[in-house]
DNA sequence: TCAGTGATTAGG
DNA sequence: CTAATCACTGAG
């Protein structure tokens, strides 16, 4: 897989209805702790969006966890779920409105838990901008995706509206660049 | 199907 | 301070 171009802050300061999907196909780079740069191809993102989202957590509120969603997107999300998994989340959107898309799998990797656990990521990425940091990044794969959408998974608590929305993507195949 | 595991949050 | 909740996973 040869390195493709970084993506930029105006990828990510759009919507997360339009940054979420399109995320798919895109790589996914980590540098390790022996400077290799790992690459994967994101292929499940879930979008969360705004304070009116129930299924967001901006939704209880502007806090300490929720912070970095108020920012510009292009910055990370991290949070720890049941005691033991660290969840993924790259920040869309512009200031002050909070929205995010979870990275829920990658290319033989399925499943957000999973997904930071093979890549050594946890919640001293939090706050990391894609954009200049050095450890990790998204780079376009000169690819399109081919999309499929349903419901967002493990939201209950949301209400049936919010539940409803098909605001999980999954990469079905990638078709060559338009 | 269900226990594990601990940060986060709301409430007293 | 207490207690409930949780954008999940692996074992059975």
């Amino acid at each position: 897989m040869s390195p493709g171009k970084r993506l930029e802050r105006e990828f990510y300061a759009r919507d997360v209805l339009d940054v979420a999907p399109e995320l798919l196909s895109k790589i996914l780079a980590v540098r390790t702790i022996g400077g290799e740069t790992a690459r994967f191809i994101i292929t499940e993102t879930e979008a969360y969006r705004g304070a009116e989202d129930l299924a967001c957590h901006a939704s209880k509120g502007r806090t300490k966890r929720t912070e970095i969603m108020f920012h510009e997107g292009g910055r990370l999300y991290l949070y720890f779920v049941y005691g033991m998994y660290w969840m993924l989340n790259i920040v869309a959107g512009p200031a002050e409105v909070p929205q995010a898309a979870l990275i829920r799998g990658l290319r033989n990797i399925t499943g957000p838990g999973r997904v930071t656990k093979a890549l050594g990521i946890d919640g001293s990425f939090y706050g990391e901008d894609l954009v200049t940091s050095k450890r990790i990044w998204v780079e376009d794969s000169g690819t399109r995706p081919v999309i499929t959408a349903g419901p967002r998974i493990g939201i209950d608590y949301a209400g049936e509206y919010w539940k409803s929305r098909p605001w999980r993507y999954v990469l079905d195949f990638t078709a060559p660049a338009p």
